[in-house]
DNA sequence: CGAGGGTTTGAAGTGCATCAAATAGTGTGG
DNA sequence: CCACACTATTTGATGCACTTCAAACCCTCG
């Protein structure tokens, strides 16, 4: 496939794009760019000028910042399909965070000015975006609510459920999807802390665990466990499409 | 000054609305109550079927949460002219916390099905919507950061100093806004480790207390200590305008 | 004055971080 | 295919921050 092939085939896919019609998303594709960036590259640094919003095509990306002091917070680890830096247009053009590729990965660059100038004139990509940003909203609320009430061993047991399909009552096989140090990092814990509330877990609910594959008879231990801290109920629902759950 | 007078005062100055016409004004204005409801008492529940969202013209207002094992998780604490239960029509119309008046209040009712409609045809307010949409997200954002690298004492004198006028190098004199029990849940924490943390802060940069009351010789001092460990440098930009900072 | 809330203080426990070291896992060149 | 180096992961020991439970104190208001 050609790069712009690549790059159409993806755009349309966006739920961000989904409302618009062919030439708008065309128009997008036109002045978009396919890239690749190594892992452990930088793609932007917080408070760098931005230009460019980019969707991931393939690969991870982190998002993080940094503090005076040198200490990382990680803000988010994306798989493909998911749009990023595309909220500098509400910052002044400024990055509110670093993305950095985690493993090999491809993207697509986009412009930011095209962005804001269809903003002022088409209002279902508005809409769209509006949607999306809901639902960023409502992740980071779980988010910080999960770091208030829930421990260790239920916070991963929770990002194990949003990994898996989410049936009730049936066998759980999971692939963790990049490094341990990485899922700690992740959620917001030392990766000592990590091993450690894994093998809690494992205790607890009956789980196996084999390298970076996890084994479980049936899924209902593990909600039992890890939603019993947390205000919305198992299917997780309108959050379920995204990689928030719980 | 009458009900309407009131409504219409306190629609037209909100952020929200900042970029309507007259005329849309006057139709949000004319199908809004207001109303008043008394200290502890419940606006709506988390999980109700959400039919009007709210604009706080007097008192404060708890947004919060329960697990299914009975704790509560504050979302936020809300003084007058801050819209709340707006984000329902990206929920299919379910309140997604509780609200409850943490001492009595003044409210502005408006119903969601016209904010609904507007946002179909009125581009304007749709991008004030995602421009308030945008700044939630950023507070959550520097949140979930303090949560997780700041400590106790250091996420009270950041609260401290979104309280205040925030003019380095100037004397401070900070009235709490509401009982210390709550302002320990605002902030995540027990209220024995926030007594203990004020006490701490005193102790590190010459604050003194009086009750409710917060005095302080040189700012600096608190910006020093709280704003350390912090991605975001001390006037905080982008943030000074709302309720979070730093 | 005395009851009852909010607030502080004390003592003990828990959870996570940190530092240090052991072990498992992976890829490399011989 | 093995030995070595290097990294990821686990385990152990200790410390700190916050929580929890309990009791004292303080303040306000009837």
């Amino acid at each position: 496939m050609s790069d712009a092939d690549i790059i159409h085939n993806t755009i349309k896919r966006l739920a961000l794009f989904a409302s618009c019609d062919d030439r708008t998303i065309s128009r997008f594709c036109e002045q978009s760019t396919l890239l690749s960036i190594d892992k452990g590259q930088n793609l932007f640094v917080h408070e760098e000028k931005a230009t460019r919003f980019f969707v991931i095509v393939k690969g991870w990306v982190k998002l993080f910042r940094e503090t005076l002091d040198g200490t990382q917070a990680i803000i988010d680890i994306l798989p493909e399909n998911n749009v990023f830096g595309e909220t500098s247009i509400f910052q002044d053009d400024i990055y509110d965070y670093s993305a950095e590729a985690i493993e090999t990965a491809q993207l697509i660059s986009i412009p930011l000015y095209l962005l804001k100038s269809e903003i002022d004139t088409n209002s279902k990509l508005t809409t769209a975006l509006l949607y999306e940003m809901a639902k960023t909203r409502r992740q980071q609320d779980r988010e910080l609510e999960h770091k208030n009430i829930q421990n260790a061993p239920q916070r991963i047991g929770c990002f194990l459920l949003r990994l898996s399909p989410q049936k009730m009552g049936e066998p759980l096989k999971i692939h963790l999807p990049y490094d341990k140090n990485l899922v700690a990092a992740r959620l917001g814990m030392q990766p000592e802390t990590f091993s450690r509330a894994l093998t809690k877990l494992k205790q607890e609910t009956g789980l196996e665990i084999k390298g970076s594959t996890v084994n479980l008879d049936n899924i209902n231990t593990l909600v039992g466990f890890s939603c019993a801290a947390c205000s919305s109920e198992f299917p997780c629902k309108d959050l379920k499409d995204k990689k928030t759950c719980c």
